[in-house]
DNA sequence: AGCACATAGATGCAGATGCATCAATATTGA
DNA sequence: TCAATATTGATGCATCTGCATCTATGTGCT
């Protein structure tokens, strides 16, 4: 449902919009992929084709890395995060529809509650 | 995990299982694939090409419908019945040892009697 | 009959999933 | 130091999903 609400404006899947925004949070000194598939959850070879496809689109790039020259540190570009910014009130407006508009405001207050103490 | 037991036997995957099942079901004549993917709930693409495979490895076969010429007849070969009945065991154990493995006796006949009223 | 429309099924394309394996580099221990 | 081993990341292969679209045939209406 997210899914097809992006397709329809022409975005990049969901899955995209979480490696975007870990890669934002990573700053400009990139990250290491084994370190962003921990937070993706995402099996090696997976998170290697996303990387793959993203970076085809221009939202990405692979640094090389000096520490190991086994790998390289990812990090996203200006395109990446233009399309994050873009993807965000899609995402936003599935939710609220799907999941805030299904409850009642006091619930609606508690759901924030909680999502407000789940850490960054 | 029945689909990695499945494999470790060198066997199809589970989806087959069911696919073939309701094909020895639906006897010699065949069945015609929308019916078929009501039984299976798989979109028609899906069993499009699960069909293919099937076909492919020999384990089915169509056949040309005669009261309808966009169709066809689809139905198990000999070599899809063998199969479907060395996957029967393999299937059986891993339900058994997951399932039923976990739950006390009274638990496991409650389990026997409600899945007896399911119908077919 | 003839044309619009519906239905059966296949297929091209992109992505994802899972497995196995590879190449390159790092690390460890004798 | 050097050989064995481990780790990083990529990739080949098959399958599978979803979407869109195609062909061929069937059906209904005029």
């Amino acid at each position: 449902m997210v899914e097809s609400a992006l397709r329809d404006a022409d975005l990049p899947p969901l899955a995209w919009y979480d490696a975007l925004l870990e890669l934002e949070r990573a700053g400009d000194d990139g990250i290491r992929p084994l370190e962003l598939r921990d937070k993706l959850l995402l099996p090696q070879y997976a998170l290697s084709r996303l990387l793959d496809r993203m970076e085809k689109a221009g939202l990405t790039e692979r640094l090389s890395c000096p520490s190991d020259k086994r790998g390289h540190l990812v990090r996203t570009t200006g395109r990446g995060r233009d399309t994050r910014t873009r993807m965000w009130p899609v995402y936003a407006k599935v939710l609220n529809d799907r999941i805030a508009g299904n409850l009642e405001p006091g619930d609606r207050l508690a759901l924030a509650k909680l999502l407000g103490k789940i850490p960054e």
